[in-house]
DNA sequence: ACCTGAACACCGTTCAAGT
DNA sequence: ACCTGAACACCGTTCAAGT
């Protein structure tokens, strides 16, 4: 056994602090940057060389976020075919990863408007939403959604699963399914978002 | 003139927080108890006679918004005929109120889901939301939207004008006039929310 | 290069004490 | 009844100093 009495510390301080952090975010915890180098066993003061502050290591945590929302909603509509089921499938996909990352989405969202987030943050985000941007353009390819501009056409789908995932989030939906309401929602969007 | 060098203090400590919490939401501000009580001119420790804690006095600024959004909400309603005008003014409404407050917006979600929230403050949600669940009701009534449990039919509406609201308190509405998106969801819900 | 430890200016909450 | 002032246990951030 070596004995390792806190050597001088870790090889990977950084991605230990972002590990922590989004298990503490998961377990609903409060993520003060203290807690997390005392979690790590590291002093206060270390993170510093890695985050040039708190808002740094959330905006890292956002960023992850938005790339792994990226990968969920292209895996979805890679298993489905047809307008009607792909739009179902990125739907469920949205609302699946925004409701078992509640405290994460808040931060992505919270994140992707501060005045002087990274840019890379913000690219993040646009790579993530490609994937519905594209279904609408295919939709429309289709002759199943009505022609015009894809974002300002899809927003009201796009915007009508952020809302619902929101409402779950914050124990609005009451009594209902969860998956039943996101089903109900996508058969309306799907036949109001028909050329008419 | 009446001299008054910090008499004993205030007849009104209660309002006079929530008015100057209020205040510091709308500027963007962080919202400190120790803060609040400076500005007024009264010791950290005085609010506590009148809220239980910070939790406490947040609680009261949700529950008062919520009194307000419903006040907001059945105004719209009162002055639009017809069912496609109603859930149009619904929409504006909600969607305008909720880019105006913000801040108090998400804190009025925020508390609303809290564990030990007060059910004066989840009653003042539930009155808000009266309208334009009365709104699918009527509609259903004249042929205007599809039978079934009227919270379930129409939560894809009201997702879809908190998802907006949502975005666009979020900075991702991009260059779209906000307007312009409302009325083309609410034209894309009316289709959708019809009987076929 | 990477980390520590002390320091600074804040928090929210509690509680004896004042009027 | 209503408020004060000191105290406690926390924060995030900064910075000289250590290895």
């Amino acid at each position: 056994m070596a004995v390792t009495p806190r050597p001088y510390h870790h090889g990977n301080l950084r991605v230990a602090l972002l590990e922590q952090a989004e298990r503490t975010l998961a377990d609903g915890g409060d993520l003060s940057l203290r807690e997390l180098a005392r979690q790590i066993g590291v002093s206060h003061a270390a993170p510093r060389r890695h985050f040039a502050g708190k808002q740094a290591l959330l905006d890292a945590l956002a960023e992850d976020g938005f790339e792994r929302l990226g990968t969920e909603l292209r895996g979805a509509l890679a298993d489905a075919d047809g307008f009607d089921a792909r739009l179902l499938a990125f739907a469920r996909a949205y609302v699946q990863f925004a409701t078992e990352h509640a405290a994460l989405l808040e931060l992505m969202f919270a994140g992707k408007h501060r005045p002087g987030a990274a840019p890379s943050l913000r690219a993040a985000a646009d790579r993530a939403f490609e994937t519905p941007l594209a279904l609408i353009v295919e939709g429309q390819a289709g002759g199943d959604v009505a022609p015009g501009d894809p974002e300002r056409v899809g927003m009201v789908a796009f915007a009508a699963a952020h809302g619902i995932a929101a409402l779950a989030n914050n124990q609005m939906l009451g009594d209902f399914d969860l998956d039943d309401l996101v089903e109900n929602a996508v058969e309306r969007l799907i036949l109001g978002l028909r050329p008419r």
